[in-house]
DNA sequence: TGCGGCTATTG
DNA sequence: CACAATAGCCGCAG
């Protein structure tokens, strides 16, 4: 432990180096105005430029409204999600975790009453006699004094310490996870890089985005009765191909199914696949899908949707999560990760700047083929086309070859991949009883642990129903690889972060397996290049074995839509 | 008012 | 509708 910087509002980093935490060092505590300790942290990060020691996330992101950006972090938060799985991670349970102590009734910081009057204890110590955090101190109560603010990063870096201990463990172990310590590092560095695209936001331009919507629900309306008037027209446009007199809500399911009897088309559900199969029946089903997709736009990623999320200085801004609650993808909210790919042409590179895109070609099976060992599918892996090599291995259609891989990867038991499953047995044995020993584990409610280390919680020994404990199976299957692919895509992410900072790169979005960069003209080419070399390297150090290959289909764009989709 | 079901969008 | 996510609206229970 080294230094301490904090403000009475609310800024508490402690600058810890892992490596080097002295449990028994009293930081040094830097304190003042907000202002004064985000100048701290930037020397500090300037001449040391240490691995700061944050509790999670809005460590980050304070630091960031001071402007103050730190390359790299131990994140307490995003350790915890590692070690223990889940997505809540707040610094009570951490603590209690990582002591061994209880999370199922954590101290609430409850009003005192007349049978509580006086908490145990000392109130100046933040920890409690029996073991968990002090609410009150968790809440804030640590700001009150600079020596509060001491004992509390002495907390911080205890915590630190005992997470590093608990991932050397899980790294040493016979079954162990090697490539936790990585984990650590790069969840961590995750976290800053999460707060960084919340706080920078997506280039979107007004105009183009506007436009796009338009294309769906017509012009942004001038009124409120005039909003209303649309919202009519649209529905009537749908409702005119039914007999007058009878009136349908087509928001509810219900009476849209009813809606679609009345003109002889019978269906068990109402979702788009679905009427796709009826189209030609009747007019009103063609009317009607139309209307769903214009009802989408205007509901979800409408004008309101936009006025609410885009700043004016042409800046589109989520809530991003490092990690979400199953297998460990990076999570966007604001409809940044399911934005329909038609209003993609609002996203547009400010003026003397493009955009580096790239996505990773056929991860989740080249994640397979790594962390299962299978040398067969290595060698596939070699191929441009994973799945030709593949479809020449089983005598099959590639059609068929990809959803056979792509079938066991889900647990598929049904339909033509399922039937291709003997032939990927006999070939690929590795990767499948890799994939069936996660199913099997997860079947009986036994946690997984992800190639990287993080824990994937299936629920325990409770008893299931069949289908219930199939439904596990798959989940815990699929989160093997979905959870490997997500840590690969990380690394590769972190390292474009990290290298593009000498040309002005800037991560704007991630996206599963899909980057976008914003890059200044006249460094873009540079940038471009990176970006392939950075998963070169992303491989290298996520995983070392390099026997398998990996592919970024990169380009240089505008706008997110010049993409080929 | 909270929550499960349905629907649509993304990878 | 195989795996994951966010998000809005409807209908029903409390």
């Amino acid at each position: 432990m080294r230094a301490i910087v904090v403000s009475p509002n609310g800024v508490a980093i402690a600058c810890v180096d892992p490596a080097d935490v002295d449990e028994r060092a009293m930081p040094t505590v830097w304190w003042g105005s907000p202002a004064a300790a985000a100048e701290q942290v930037a020397e500090i990060e300037r001449t040391e430029g240490p691995r700061w020691a944050m509790w999670s996330q809005d460590s980050a992101r304070e630091l960031l409204e001071l402007g103050v950006e730190v390359a790299r972090s131990w994140d307490v938060a995003a350790v915890h999600r590692v070690l223990f799985g889940g997505w809540r991670a707040d610094p009570a349970r951490a603590w209690a975790r990582i002591g061994g102590l209880s999370t199922r009734d954590l101290p609430a910081d409850a009003p005192l009453d007349l049978f509580h009057q006086e908490p145990d204890g000392d109130p100046d110590d933040p920890v409690r006699p029996d073991g968990h955090l002090r609410p009150d101190w968790v809440a804030g109560a640590w700001q009150e004094t600079p020596e509060r603010a001491g004992r509390w990063a002495t907390v911080l870096a205890e915590l630190v310490r005992r997470q590093r201990a608990a991932i050397e463990e899980l790294a040493d172990r016979e079954d162990g996870r090697p490539a936790a310590r990585r984990t650590a590092s790069s969840e961590s560095t995750a976290e800053l890089l999460c707060a960084e695209l919340g706080h920078a936001g997506l280039p979107v331009d007004r105009t183009a985005m506007e436009a796009a919507i338009a294309s769906f629900v017509g012009p942004r309306p001038a009124s409120e009765r005039e909003a209303v008037e649309r919202v009519v027209a649209r529905d009537e446009a749908v409702l005119r191909h039914v007999p007058q007199g009878i009136r349908f809500d087509l928001r509810s399911p219900t009476q849209v199914r009813s809606m679609l009897r009345v003109v002889g088309v019978e269906v068990p559900d109402t979702r788009a696949w679905r009427l796709e199969q009826h189209r030609d029946a009747h007019p009103l089903v063609d009317a009607l899908l139309t209307w769903r997709k214009a009802e989408r736009v205007a509901t979800t990623f409408g004008y309101p949707w936009l006025d609410e999320r885009l700043g004016a200085d042409g800046r589109f801004r989520g809530e991003w999560s490092a990690a979400d609650g199953a297998a460990g993808r990076m999570t966007a909210s604001g409809g940044l990760h399911n934005m329909p790919a038609d209003l993609r042409s609002g996203v547009v590179a400010a003026p003397g700047h493009r955009f580096v895109r790239a996505d990773l070609g056929q991860i989740e099976p080249r994640v397979l083929a790594a962390v299962s060992g299978d040398r067969s599918l290595a060698r596939a892996s070699q191929a441009d086309d994973l799945y030709a090599p593949v479809a020449a291995e089983l005598g099959v259609e590639r059609a068929v070859a990809k959803v056979a891989v792509l079938g066991a990867m889900y647990g598929q038991t049904t339909g033509e991949g399922a039937r291709a499953l003997q032939g990927l047995r006999r070939s690929y044995p590795i990767a499948m009883s890799y994939l069936e020993a996660a199913d099997a584990t997860a079947q009986v409610g036994t946690d997984l642990r992800t190639y990287g280390g993080r824990l994937l919680r299936m629920g325990g020994p409770v008893p299931v129903e069949r289908a219930q404990a199939a439904a596990r199976g798959r989940f815990g299957r699929n989160a093997m690889v979905q959870g490997a692919a997500a840590e690969l895509f990380k690394v590769w992410a972190l390292i474009v972060r990290a290298r593009g900072r000498s040309v002005d790169a800037e991560v704007v979005l991630c996206l599963h397996d899909e980057l976008l960069v914003h890059v200044p003209d006249e460094h873009v080419e540079v940038a471009a290049s990176m970006v392939d070399e950075a998963l070169g390297e992303a491989a290298a150090r996520w995983a070392p074995d390099r026997s398998v290959r990996f592919l970024s289909d990169t380009s240089i764009v505008r706008s997110w839509a010049d993409a080929k989709p």
